[in-house]
DNA sequence: TTCCGAATCAATCGAAAGGTTGATGCCCGA
DNA sequence: TCGGGCATCAACCTTTCGATTGATTCGGAA
């Protein structure tokens, strides 16, 4: 019996998530968060009950105002014998899973998924087995190396940066550095995304989820 | 007993949706689709069976690859004696709200709305009334005059496309205007979203919820 | 009729961005 | 060691953008 926490600010989901796993006879949902804080609290409830931790948290990342599903993640997975972390989540920028991995994810779901493949990744990532939707996978096997994004760390920190409405010299000293790292870089950018002008890179950035909508 | 079609494309939020119905004794749900082409399939299915139509269709608007929620909407709404079409999305964008109103939905609601407000929404729609989700009509009432959107057609028509990375010179071949008038129609809408350039009209125009991500 | 907003257009000038060329230093893998 | 990628920086020039000022026409509301 593997048991499933559910951490989603939409009832909605919640809801369809409990139903879902109280369908399948190995799966067992055992509790619910509208938040990040919601499921830590909850995870240490489990503890001070003297209840066994669950097995899997299935976790969203974006939770309206609460907290997040990377730092949740980044907690959970720093507590004491901690439950795997599985994020399902509608949308995907490379930053996204990026920082789930990173937080310590064992698994990133689109939720689009059909429920055979969800059920599926819980049981992979109870056994402490990665598990990538498969549009997730390509994403990351889109890179020409492993460890080589597409933009480089501080491309990717300048398009983001770009995307907020800086121009180049608040750029320069948000990041201290000079305007004319920051127009270097920006050719880089440019050229990696076939664009020529900062619009056309926010935009380009946003179509390919290099950066989300600000 | 008000009969309700679920329309959205993941999974788990149809069978969310149906949990919750299924709980309320007044509500039924009868059908699912998963995008717009299958709603509409699914609706001349209950004509052609002679099943009596379903009250309510609760759409979604962004639908993946399918159908989306708006056209969907503009269909079903045209079919003689239609059911209500009760928007239920994530995210919206005053364009977003307009063109389902537009289309003939009847309600638009944000996927966070807890169980109580849906299933109050879905009653209302069901009677013909219309439904708007509080920050929904908070953004609506939000303009100043009713018809007087806080930027013009033509001012939103160019911010658009500034969002899709065109330089002023491409903005104007594209509306048939000389460049002149493409800055005019900038310089109005750096002073109503309160910035001073193009990129920053583009992020505040997204996180207002003007444009969306290109 | 008057006023206001919207749409259109022009000209000028300064600022910002883009393009180009060139350079250095560091790190890592072959 | 060498080469490539990354990060940093500079200078110069061209293009685009932004700011400003000014104007006309049209439609709708008061």
């Amino acid at each position: 019996m593997i048991t499933v926490v559910l951490v989603d600010d939409h009832p909605v989901v919640r809801r369809g998530l409990r139903a879902l796993l109280e369908e399948l006879p190995e799966l067992e949902p055992v509790g619910e968060a509208a938040d990040g804080a919601e499921a830590l609290r909850l995870l240490e409830q489990f503890a001070a009950d003297g209840r066994p931790r669950p097995d899997v948290v299935l976790m969203d990342l974006q939770m309206g105002a609460g907290m997040n599903g990377v730092e949740a993640t980044r907690r959970i997975t720093a507590l004491p014998d901690p439950p795997a972390v599985l994020i399902l989540t509608t949308y995907s920028t490379d930053a996204d899973i990026l920082s789930a991995v990173e937080a310590g994810a064992t698994g990133y779901l689109l939720k689009d998924a059909p429920p055979e493949e969800l059920a599926s990744a819980i049981r992979s990532a109870a056994k402490g087995d990665t598990v990538l939707a498969p549009p997730v996978a390509a994403r990351l096997l889109g890179r020409s190396r492993p460890g080589r994004p597409v933009l480089s760390p501080r491309e990717l920190e300048i398009l983001e940066l770009l995307a907020e409405g800086l121009p180049n010299r608040q750029i320069s000293k948000r990041l201290f550095i000079s305007e004319a790292t920051v127009k270097t870089h920006l050719v880089h950018i440019y050229e990696k995304l076939r664009v020529d002008s900062r619009t056309s890179a926010i935009a380009a950035g946003m179509q390919t989820g290099l950066i989300r909508a600000r």
